[in-house]
DNA sequence: GTAGTCACG
DNA sequence: ACGTACGTGACTACT
């Protein structure tokens, strides 16, 4: 039996200090949980360094104490408790249920005095001890078994008071604690000391006399001072004042060290009062077994033979891969229902089998999916097309609410109150552990997933109707789910030597670099290390401190720009940055995710992702390919046709945010500029500077730029003064100056908040929906980020309403002009295309056509294109 | 797994 | 007064 580990919590100091270290943080139902929040990621960091055996949290017992009976002014003054404190409570209790943790309370004691009596009880069994308080007087009972753990702000930052601890920061034993508060006083418990005498005075006095009492033994002999007639005139104060502070080891308390056992928490109930309190990253976290839960009875086959007549018009059909890397991963098996009979089949008997290959193909036969994208893939790799699929559930559920996260089937039916399934983890385990489990097991699980797909349906049909989203839905993801499996499948060809040639070349620069850091630096050190790089700027050579991170200093670019003057290494810095992000990213990451077989890459387009609309790209990731700069650009030369004599063919929208602002704001400045075909950004210096189109200087320009980007953004004069490197007064300044020139925007801005606010979400053009829950939130951040997000949610998500809506029409004028050309991928306002040279004029003619038409706006859209034999060269 | 950094729109 | 620009993904170091 290994040794118990005891600890105890103060619950009162611990939930009192968590309130007024974190901002007020509230629930989805406006509960406020900042102390709950503090306490809880104070309690898991705990437990996970200190695995203790045995755990109690000890809370105050009502407004008297036993000290009372001595100083009736104990604790008097002291603030009310603020109501959204008190609101708390109840979930604490609740929470430390959960955890399975022992909470005791007393009548007339403190929880000082709970928590004394089990630590000395604890040490006599020859047990360790640990405490953890906000409050410092516990100290008092540190010794070589029981440790003191006192939190500091942010709550899971800890000070752990052992006896050498406090020898080192004061001087003295833990005992002496006391007597320093008997003199010096504790204003918070209205403990009144000596007056004059602060902690040093205390300290050098406890140092000389060793305790109160002996103090006043030997007071005759100190010397005359105003000290010591403070100290003779409050010697009862002083005493009362040691005594109140003392904390009391042998309270009459009514539970033993035997009932205090911590068996681990309750998972499931610790997620639900999580899930209360909205702790959501904190569930994310959580890496607690999935329990099996109960599911009602289904009825299912796993089948050998599917015939015909099992295949119905309308099938829930649920295809079941090893992991999300669809284009290269395991597919386990199929799962097909139609509410009435449910069937399994492994994709080996899939494969084989007529019947069922025809009704994938069969655009009549109606298929309720959930990625229906990625089961595109699947059956694109064994050359079958994927048709007629009538419903989604990851898109409908990400249309209902795109912040619903996560693509897995349980999570995703959980969220609409169906929990007839497993989560993965319960059926395949996590990590290491991952395996696939008897047939039986997996065909029941792969069958629920069908099932739920087949249930929800409705419901979310009906859901998407009720908030006029249906054709968003329908009309938009749907088809552009297909467009996207179409581009992922067909892929982007890679050319290896290139990008080898360039790595080849870029190690040769980056060690050169590397040498000259080191040289420069005195010494050898990792410069990818930030922690290690901050050392040798900002201690080693000196460099002033412009900004610092949480952990240490920053050494971000922009930090390291400010310095350049200041010391010759910064500029290599700078460049070895540059050349070893393309190296490490772009260089071997891309040619990790080529697939040998076509030379190709396959990214994934998370269709189901952002919370604006917009798409994004995984493994790779090939819509932050580099542009910015000469050398990055130059990875684009490695994207090539995948047939001999085509082309790329690239076409980007032209202000395609600014176009979408003008459009919603009717600002009339902003539309005249657009429609007369301006540039933006020196019409708005025209306007913001009060100066004639020839008058604009480039420095004009670029602040007009900036602040455009600001509006789009959600402006604010911080963000815009950090941008332009000026003051936020300046920036200010900028910002009401466009303000005052393009009042329709500033409406807009006004009314898009309101708007929030009143209904707690805002829109897109094609009735897109985000909700922010944080815009009447009485923290400012939150409230601000909310502010902000408003504003540039339905800028952004419009944007990319309209290039979606642009990719569907442009996929179906291929098919109509009968071309061979192919969309290849989307980097949010911008198409490329592979091409064969012949069909250059016509897509010159038809793509700016379809793109400036996919939807109208009260200005024109505008449409650049390029092409070249390289990505590199369609600029 | 998180933080810092940096690539894109 | 509060402390920030909006939306992403990948890599490295380090806990």
């Amino acid at each position: 039996m290994t040794k118990d580990k005891l600890l105890l919590l103060d619950g009162n100091s611990l939930a009192y200090r968590a309130f007024f270290a974190l901002p007020l943080l509230a629930n989805d139902s406006g509960i406020h949980t900042n102390a709950v929040y503090g306490f809880t990621t104070m309690l898991q960091k705990i437990l996970e360094e200190e695995k203790p055996t045995k755990m109690l949290v000890a809370f105050d017992a009502g407004k008297t104490t036993f000290r009372h009976d001595s100083y009736g002014e104990y604790k008097g003054g002291r603030q009310k408790t603020p109501p959204e404190l008190s609101e708390q409570f109840p979930y604490l209790r609740k929470l430390i249920d959960a955890y399975q943790i022992k909470r005791y309370e007393k009548e007339l004691y403190e929880a000082d005095d709970i928590i004394g009596t089990l630590a000395k009880q604890a040490e006599n069994e020859k047990m360790d001890v640990i405490i953890v308080s906000g409050d410092k007087d516990l100290t008092q009972l540190a010794t070589d078994q029981v440790t003191v753990y006192i939190t500091r702000k942010g709550m899971t930052d800890i000070e752990k008071y052992t006896p050498t601890h406090i020898e080192e920061k004061y001087g003295l034993s833990p005992s002496q604690i006391i007597d320093m508060k008997g003199l010096m006083g504790d204003a918070s418990d209205n403990i009144p000391g000596v007056p004059g005498v602060g902690e040093k005075t205390a300290i050098k006095l406890l140092k000389e006399y060793g305790s109160v009492e002996s103090l006043y033994e030997q007071i005759e002999d100190m010397k005359k001072s105003k000290m010591k007639e403070k100290l003779v005139e409050n010697e009862e104060s002083a005493k009362l004042s040691k005594k109140l502070a003392t904390i009391f080891t042998e309270a009459p308390i009514d539970i033993k060290l035997e009932d205090l056992n911590y068996p681990g928490p309750n998972e499931e109930e610790l997620l639900n009062v999580w899930q209360e309190l909205s702790f959501k990253s904190l569930i994310e976290k959580s890496d607690f077994q999935a329990e099996e839960i109960e599911t009602a009875e289904l009825d299912f086959d796993i089948a050998q033979e599917v015939t015909e007549d099992m295949l119905k018009d309308v099938m829930a059909v649920h295809v079941e891969i090893e992991n999300e890397h669809y284009h290269s991963c395991r597919v386990l098996g199929f799962a097909f229902t139609d509410g009435a009979e449910t069937f399994y089949l492994s994709f080996e008997a899939m494969q084989q089998n007529e019947a069922i290959k025809n009704w994938l193909e069969d655009e009549t036969k109606k298929k309720y999916m959930s990625d229906s994208k990625s089961a595109q893939a699947i059956l694109n790799r064994v050359g079958i097309t994927l048709r007629g699929v009538e419903f989604d559930m990851l898109l409908a559920a990400y249309i209902v609410n795109p912040a619903i996260s996560g693509d897995d089937i349980a999570t995703l039916a959980k969220e609409f109150g169906y929990t007839d399934i497993q989560a993965n983890e319960t059926i395949y385990g996590k990590g290491a552990k991952w395996a696939v489990p008897t047939e039986k097991v997996l065909a029941e699980h792969v069958s629920r997933k069908a099932f739920a797909i087949w249930s929800l349906q409705p419901i979310l049909e009906e859901k998407l109707k009720e908030n006029e989203q249906f054709a968003l839905y329908y009309d938009l993801e749907l088809p552009l789910a297909s467009i996207l499996g179409s581009m992922e499948s067909k892929g982007i060809k890679v050319d290896i030597p290139t990008l080898e040639k360039m790595g080849e070349d870029l190690e040769q620069k980056i060690s050169a670099l590397e040498k000259e850091i080191h040289d420069l630096a005195g010494e050898k050190f990792n410069i990818n290390s930030p922690k290690q790089l901050g050392v040798i700027l900002f201690e080693k050579l000196g460099l002033p401190v412009v900004k610092k991170t949480k952990t240490g200093y920053s050494t971000a670019a922009d930090v390291l720009e400010k310095l350049q003057s200041e010391h010759k290494i910064v500029q290599y810095i700078l460049d070895y940055r540059q050349l070893a992000k393309l190296q490490s990213t772009y260089i071997e990451g891309l040619m990790k995710e080529v697939h040998c077989e076509d030379s190709k890459v396959h990214t994934r387009f998370q269709q189901a992702l952002t919370s604006t609309g917009r798409l994004s790209s995984t493994d790779p990731n090939l819509q932050n390919i580099p542009i910015r700069l000469e050398e990055g650009r130059k990875i684009r030369q490695a994207f090539v046709p995948s047939e001999e004599g085509w082309v790329l063919f690239a076409a980007d929208y032209s202000q395609i945010e600014l176009r979408v602002l003008a459009h919603m704001s009717n600002d009339e400045a902003l539309v005249e500029a657009f429609n007369e075909g301006m540039d933006i950004h020196t019409r708005t210096a025209m306007d913001v500077f009060h100066v004639s189109e020839d008058e604009v200087t480039s420095n004009m320009r670029r602040a007009a730029k900036a602040v455009n980007f600001g509006i789009v953004y959600g402006i604010s004069d911080y963000g815009l003064s950090q941008s332009l490197n000026i003051t936020r007064k300046e920036a200010g300044e900028f910002i009401e100056k466009y303000l005052e020139s393009f009042p329709g925007v500033k409406e807009y801005m006004d009314t898009i908040v309101q708007e929030a606010k009143l209904k707690g979400y805002v829109t897109t053009i094609l009735n897109r929906r985000r909700y922010l829950p944080d815009i009447t939130s009485r923290n400012f951040n939150l409230r601000s980020f909310a502010e902000r997000t408003a504003m540039n949610t339905p800028i952004q998500g419009s944007a990319a309403d309209i290039i979606k809506k642009a990719m569907i029409d442009m996929d179906a004028r291929l098919k109509d002009e009968g071309l061979k050309s192919k969309l290849l991928l989307q980097v949010h306002d911008e198409l490329i295309f592979e091409a064969p040279k012949e069909e250059i004029e016509i897509l010159e003619r038809i793509v700016p056509e379809v793109m400036e038409h996919a939807i109208e706006l009260a200005v024109p859209l505008k449409v650049d294109f390029n092409y070249g034999h390289t990505w590199y060269d369609a600029k």
